[in-house]
DNA sequence: ACAAAAGTGTTCTAGTTACACCCATGG
DNA sequence: CCATGGGTGTAACTAGAACACTTTTGT
């Protein structure tokens, strides 16, 4: 019963990291349509020096895996606060030429607001782009980045994962975007209000966005009512 | 790139398991009503000695994490050939008081056939217990078994997957007892008779089952006639 | 003959889809 | 003044829910 290394150095394991799939939401301004983002790092060192990959590492002994992936993004993409949700863990014997490593990854879902703030951070390498772009990761990335996005698909029908990814104010214009450009295909935009506001969920700001054209009414995502609803109670 | 122990063995770092939740389904006789059973094992040794668990154990070195859990599981219950999906990775770093242990869970449904044999076979300890009566487990199977229930329950609804807990050949109030007792809640006989029909991934086998009342015509799940289907197709 | 499970259709309701026009604003 | 996105209602259709009786079989 004595917690300790007799016991845990007795046989050879593979080693444990995390990983984490960032997706960020960029709203389209004029000219850029809208666009779904993942966060990739550029590798410095072998395996797969100079490929792009998710950011993760090592877990730390005593480490919680929650927080070993919390770690791992801030130090490699300084980026904090996030969503963060277990996704899946990866561990065929060859996914990592070093030596038998299993991963734990994560999905992460921030907001636009810290996008920009990456290039002027410590953050290495730490580079932006469109999920489609993301190909030719390092070690089973590829894989990983897939399960995500189709995690991502399925859950955002029916949690309030999205709301995560728009800033804490936004129009409903851009709430259908970001359903639409992840969900891969068009909405209705009657009937997507309808749903949104049968749900009672968001509520009006006052504030109006000016754009280039009509303006448009602000919301804010009200956790404390979506809590008190029954599960089940969201879905677009 | 040279793979081997240098980098292998640097850090220390979690120690990796399986640990397997199994469910069973026992049709009901006459007298006892349906169950949905888990297989635990007894401990025998320290830590929780004489606790039960689940059936699980460490991962081996360039061992597949899915290999590991079909492994433990034969092992430990002569359990083969079941249905097998990954649930969730554990981590805290307080579970597992010889050290910090991380365990993959996994989610297996087995046919009734095989309950009986368990009893036979070399299976240390492992006893079919009822859903409800599995409390006050070893570690933090409690937990595990928990969000083990809440997956089985949810995935029930939208995949095929209930099917694996039934015999090869099942009558239609067997498959709704099934959904009855997995759900927790009842369902209209009309209903559910239509749905299923409507999704045309039945064949009747022409036999009967005879019982102590009126016989039931016997079916069969058409697992290509499943995957020539739209997903999404299947909703109970 | 009776107890118990098998088997079968219809109606009503609620939710989902499809669809077109006017409005406000900035350039 | 015009191009662009913001904002709104209704009708048709479809899917889901509710509901009761007859049939077969073993005891």
């Amino acid at each position: 019963m004595t917690p300790g290394p007799l016991y845990t150095y007795r046989w050879p394991r593979p080693a444990l990291t995390v990983d984490i799939v960032v997706f960020g939401f960029a709203a389209g301004h004029a000219g850029s349509g809208p666009r779904l983002d993942v966060l990739l790092i550029e590798r410095d060192q072998a395996p797969f020096e100079g490929r792009r990959a998710l950011p993760g590492g090592f877990v730390g002994e005593h480490e919680d895996l929650e927080a070993a992936a919390l770690r791992e993004l801030e130090e490699e993409t300084s980026v904090r606060d996030v969503y963060l949700e277990q996704l899946y863990t990866f561990g065929a014997p060859g996914r990592d030429p070093r030596g038998h490593t299993v991963s734990v990854a994560y999905v992460a879902l921030v907001r636009p607001i810290d996008h920009p703030a990456l290039a002027a951070s410590d953050a290495r390498r730490a580079v932006w782009t469109p999920v489609e772009e993301a190909t030719d990761l390092a070690f089973d990335h590829d894989l990983i980045l897939k399960t995500a996005l189709a995690r991502l698909r399925a859950k955002l029908r029916y949690r309030p994962i999205g709301f995560s990814l728009l800033p804490d104010e936004f129009t409903l214009g851009e709430l259908q975007d970001l359903y639409e450009t992840a969900l891969g295909h068009e909405l209705d935009k009657r009937n997507f209000r309808k749903r949104v506001e049968q749900m009672g969920v968001l509520v009006p700001t006052g504030a109006k966005r000016r754009g280039p054209h009509r303006s448009a009414a602000l919301y804010r995502f009200d956790r404390a009512r979506y809590d008190a609803l029954d599960v089940e109670a969201f879905d677009l």
